[in-house]
DNA sequence: TTTATATCGGATAAATATGTCCGACTTTAA
DNA sequence: TTAAAGTCGGACATATTTATCCGATATAAA
């Protein structure tokens, strides 16, 4: 559904935001061990994020990675997977068709159109805030 | 949502039942051109479908591949699907969570479920005859 | 029985996604 | 002012997916 990278954005994301709502700010290394996911990799969509202004970069000691606390209701998946993923998931063809839209549809093009403004629905309207909570009431988890 | 290969296979399939709906037969040459895929790749992907027993392959002049006209109600684009890219679309977790499931859910695994659910409703009630109707009346397009 | 036509399947190549390494740069605190 | 902690970004390495090539094999028809 989504490419790794962007796994390991949303988790990191997610993970941001518990901490950021605690005031507090999380190192590269903290996260990728918070997510499980490999170090350098996640620098990499740390560093993408970073300049889509979905979180924000600290540099130097006591630095790290946080999201501004009045954007938490603000930020959605949608603005995250966008980033990383760029908006393929809702674009392309569900057969990989080039040009397939509802005038000259492929065979499925109306059942996969159903499925996805779902998906979409679901991305857009799920704000970072939503999923930091169940996380922080200890009813989800982020890694295993 | 589905590898390239696993898209070809569809799009190859689709094309099949429509031709065998008329007790037709396509050439490997004759697919790849229908669904506008690179010829060798095509191939591999054929024999995959006919060894899972999806497709019939016959070899020698004349030959092809076809779908027995008696399976084309029974054939679901599920079988396909789940040929070529197996179940991981339904039982991986939306976050790459190696163990993520109802009592240990990521902080998506619900929503995710919902959408997933249909997903898989709509692929294993959808037949080859249902989606070779809609092209075989001009209605749906293959190529481009 | 021969020949032409197809698929089969293994080896290989190219492209993309995933992951690593390291020197440069920035910033805080001593 | 300097040292330590941290991110930045480019080059490189590996794995997976996508795509190609070609000899072997099977089969129908002449």
């Amino acid at each position: 559904m989504f490419s790794r990278a962007c796994e390991y954005g949303i988790r990191a994301c997610i993970h941001l935001a518990q901490i950021s709502k605690e005031g507090g700010r999380s190192s590269l290394k903290a996260i990728a061990a918070a997510i499980d996911s490999p170090v350098a990799f996640t620098a990499k969509i740390l560093q993408t994020l970073a300049r889509e202004e979905i979180i924000v970069s600290v540099k130097g000691p006591n630095g790290g990675y946080e999201v501004e606390a009045s954007r938490l209701d603000v930020i959605t998946l949608d603005d995250i997977v966008d980033a990383i993923d760029g908006n393929s998931i809702y674009r392309g063809c569900g057969l990989g068709l080039k040009h397939c839209n509802a005038k000259k549809p492929c065979p499925l093009h109306f059942q996969f159109k159903k499925i996805r403004d779902e998906l979409k629905e679901m991305l857009q309207s799920t704000s970072l805030n939503d999923v930091a909570t169940g996380l922080h009431e200890g009813l989800a988890f982020l890694k295993r």
